[in-house]
DNA sequence: ACCTGAACACCGTTCAAGT
DNA sequence: ACCTGAACACCGTTCAAGT
């Protein structure tokens, strides 16, 4: 810990997130990071002191990947969208990362920034207290659980699958107990995660929006 | 693999599942669940031919149980809160599996009949293919990520860590960087998971609700 | 002070041998 | 066919020794 004179913490954090990137995370611990930064194991310990901080280190090294433009004066829902879609773009360019972050992210400092932006932008139409609590929850909810849904939702590819192959693993299930899983799996083919990321959080901003009850 | 006679498929379930909320995550192992069982390490590999598949034995094992009420003729934002809280609840009683679920989630049984019962939940309004799609992942994504954030988002209790230490944490915080931050901390101080989660869900299905366009 | 190799108690998994 | 111990190549981590 303390000072460290070979490595700064972002060659360390970079050569971490490279092994997970390249190949995956089980591939990571102690010895192999220290091979790839050519050193001895027990270096990394000036680093990380246990095998968890090195997960750290890697959700760190994800999470400051993420940034947002200056939400300035942008209405209320496009401030949310932009922080939203920063995190969730930093996070689904890191597949094997994902794991990490969902488990976590919580101690990150870009992940604090990104709250405090996002509950800023939420505050916006009037928002505090509970009810700035309830929709920082829920977007953050869906932010985190989109990204994982992607790699872990039934409709999720598996892997090495091609989309060919999960529409067929979905044709064999029974069509008379499973139709509609059956007809969302078509629709799916035909569609990307980018629309349907905002769509669904358009879909939980108008919920959401204070001005709901108004308009009626 | 295939038909075994010294243990059941569920009673290896249950002893991996209480081995994990018992010791956590990381005292899941070939040997350790042998020994709990009773026998010698490579006798699991009748049951899991790989450490990935002993995960999925504890997936499975907390899906299974999630029971939902039959939906028959409930409203269908009622429906869908029956069958998404019910998995709510079934992953947050096992906090230490929780990050096997959000990864491993995908083949279990349980998990595609509740993504059949979500989904003729959503489309009672008439949504179907692209809309349905969207509202299905977005639901997906709203529950898993609430299930998770409960233990790893910036506001989550550390390991160990009392509320009161929670709100510390907060309050250690530069007050004129983090006003939001603060503020929300002191909201959950005095709110609970069960509203949250269900304020949440309200506001998504609100935004969600096909007649939302006509009511005004 | 920082770095590191040897050693220890684990792991998953292969293999060959038991019944 | 099912079960299993021994063995192998890994882990994280402690400790004592180097600079």
């Amino acid at each position: 810990m303390g000072r460290s004179a070979k490595f700064s913490r972002e060659q360390v954090q970079a050569a971490a997130l490279a092994l997970v990137d390249e190949h995956g995370l089980s591939h990571l611990s102690m010895r192999t990071l220290a091979a790839a930064l050519g050193t001895g194991a027990m270096t990394i310990y000036n680093y990380a002191a246990h095998r968890e901080d090195l997960e750290v280190l890697v959700v760190e090294a994800v999470m400051a990947e993420a940034k947002w433009p200056d939400t300035g004066k942008a209405d209320w829902r496009a401030a949310v969208h932009m922080v939203a879609g920063a995190l969730w773009r930093a996070i689904r360019a890191h597949p094997h990362a994902i794991a990490l972050i969902l488990t976590r992210r919580s101690r990150s400092p870009t992940v604090i920034d990104a709250a405090e932006a996002l509950l800023e932008a939420l505050s916006r139409g009037g928002r505090s207290g509970h009810s700035l609590l309830v929709a920082f929850r829920a977007v953050s909810a869906f932010v985190m659980g989109f990204a994982q849904a992607e790699l872990a939702s039934p409709l999720a590819l598996q892997a090495g699958e091609s989309a060919q192959l999960t529409i067929n693993r979905f044709r064999a299930l029974p069509a008379d107990r499973y139709p509609f899983l059956i007809d969302i799996a078509h629709a799916a083919m035909s569609s990307d995660p980018q629309t349907e990321f905002r769509a669904g959080l358009d879909a939980l901003l108008a919920g959401l929006a204070p001005d709901w009850g108004s308009r009626c």
